[in-house]
DNA sequence: CATGAATGAGTGTTCATTCAT
DNA sequence: CATGAATGAACACTCATTCAT
């Protein structure tokens, strides 16, 4: 019984600490970008020698996969997680998943993604280990495309893979960050107006 | 009179060199990002010496900063030098400009400014020298938009502001990269379709 | 009683243990050299922990030095005893030593010395504890040299030393290495060659 | 004319610090080996930055592998430029190259070549430029040795190959350093016994 | 003005060694 | 006694920037 718990004793401290660095790694990274953040930054952030940092992530690519991948992973859950009735229209699920990525009330998270996914270096990395926790996250918002395609609500003439690039580019909380961070606007306010503009572009024409 | 003549022909050298260095920078950019863009691969494509590009441009960033601008620059006069009349519809006038935009058949200048606007160093410089060309391109837009809400064509409830950034994010020939380059979309196709999504979603809305 | 009893048995394991580390320590460095063996991984294929290995020996260089050594004193042990009887020759003695040196079916034993011998940074390590082993070893030889020329059959007028570098240098199985590896000569045959180049090479010559 | 006696110049200053160079690496490494020789230290005993010294050599291979390179063609040339004559004994031809090995009279040529030769990171290196020089080398004494065979000099029983990896071996300045270092002996003295042993060795017998 | 050699701070990564548990 | 997490010095290599010529 002894040996257990101290494991998971030692296993919860490590659990712990791989947390804070990821947290630390996020932070350092969302101050600046990918390149600039190194290794010895965030060691030294977190109060451990750099040796220490890399028992935990064996290379710096690691290190950021896995926080990339933890916070995809976080969404794909949240969206499984959706409460989901036959009654809902796709507008309303997606609408749902729109929600779930900009929940985040700093809008980190996003910021966090958007970094990553257009880091000229870790771009290859994610090419490499081709995250599916990403691939299935996109393929749920295709599914409600297509399913709003067939009930009728969106525009049967415009093909799933652009309604998906589109929605990802419009309701991308990225796109809009001036807006929150310069111009005084709410999140809740633009992320309506977006929706609004993208739900309806794409809505099915009356013939 | 002598002497100013001179001067103007070095002038003019130095002018045509610098244009030389601008090009090249914009070629290595595109092929290996802002940070794998070194100032040694610049100098010997261009086929000077190092030194001499310090010459010209008292950091990497001045040189980056400098062919951002005249894309801007270039972007900026194509859309003042763009035939509008008073009969054009705003959406018209807008279309116009996302064309300028995307017009550039290899789409070398969307990639480029993109990097450039995404890149993690580069931020910080843009920030500092907070262009002037951007904000004029962008007033121009904002203008039109403002016209098509008050001639009756946009949806009068969105803020401009969202209405902008709304426009710069979807309608970005990045956005829709993958489409082209993986998904065999034609960049004509791509451009329909968004711009129907977009101007659709931002149409009055029959009251 | 007790006590001792349990002493003994505890250091039987440690021997045991510590033989079982040297074992595995030989086939790293066999495979990877003397620089590229890490202690991580002499603890890891043993199946202790790397601060257990510490307990047994101080250094690398420690670890390093004992299995040296223990080929070392094997081959002496060997060597003393070797069924040396009045009526053989010097020569016949030396060979048995050359054939101890080379029995080692795999090689292993004479490539791993011969690792040591020649590793940068174990000859400091070497040179510090001025291994008594390899004296006697050598001291052994010597005699047999020296009984050769006393006996006329070798001759009398190269000094001892230098007969000794010799053996030592031609009859290293680690010399001809090339030859088994690459050319496809047979351990046997290039040893019977060799040997017949050495003795005839310092043979007594006829007056 | 000026630019040319200008760039030669620079060219030459360029050599000579290239020499130093080169002059300094050799000492470090007889110091201390290729694996404990570092960058830094070489470029602080050179008394230039560390940049500097990847100015004349890509990789530390690179530096390494050029003064081996350098070594070895002067044994390649004074062995070419060696005045051969029909008349002369297979035996006087080998010997005169024995001699061009061991004319380095610190002896440190020898041993720079050992230790290389026997690096554990070196012989990578040494496989992949497969250096010409090294085979070019050893084919001039293979062809004496075959001479000797023809002439009636040398055994024709043994192998040109064992003949060859056993003059290496016997007659490596390397292998006697003891001797020199430690035992007091001279060079010319250790030469030619072992020369005599070898050449003793080889010779054909009587039948 | 043009050059390009020189600089040196900075990077990711490794690994023998220590020591609290 | 055994553990293995933690350390931190060391390494090869890069590149924007400077400056003597």
């Amino acid at each position: 019984m002894k040996v257990p718990e101290h494991r998971s004793l030692k296993e919860k401290q490590r659990l712990e600490r791989e947390e804070l660095i990821l947290q630390v790694a996020q932070d350092v990274v969302l101050e600046k970008g990918y390149r600039d953040t190194s290794m010895d930054e965030i060691a030294a952030r977190v109060g451990i020698a750099k040796g220490t940092l890399y028992l935990h992530f064996a290379r710096k690519e690691d290190l950021m996969l896995a926080f990339f991948e933890r916070e995809m992973q976080n969404i794909l859950q949240a969206i499984e997680q959706l409460p989901v009735t036959e009654e809902m229209s796709a507008r309303a699920k997606l609408e749902s998943i729109v929600n779930i990525m900009h929940k985040d009330a700093s809008g980190k998270r996003a910021n966090l993604l958007f970094i990553l996914f257009n880091s000229e270096d870790f771009k290859i990395t994610l090419q490499q280990k081709s995250l599916d926790t990403l691939r299935r996250i996109s393929d749920k918002v295709r599914a409600y495309l297509e399913e709003g395609k067939t009930r009728g609500e969106f525009d049967p003439n415009i093909p799933t893979d652009i309604l998906l690039s589109s929605f990802f580019s419009v309701l991308s909380p990225r796109a809009h960050r001036r807006l929150f961070l310069e111009e005084g606007y709410t999140r809740q306010e633009v992320l309506s107006c977006v929706q609004k503009i993208f739900f309806r572009g794409i809505a099915k024409q009356p013939s």
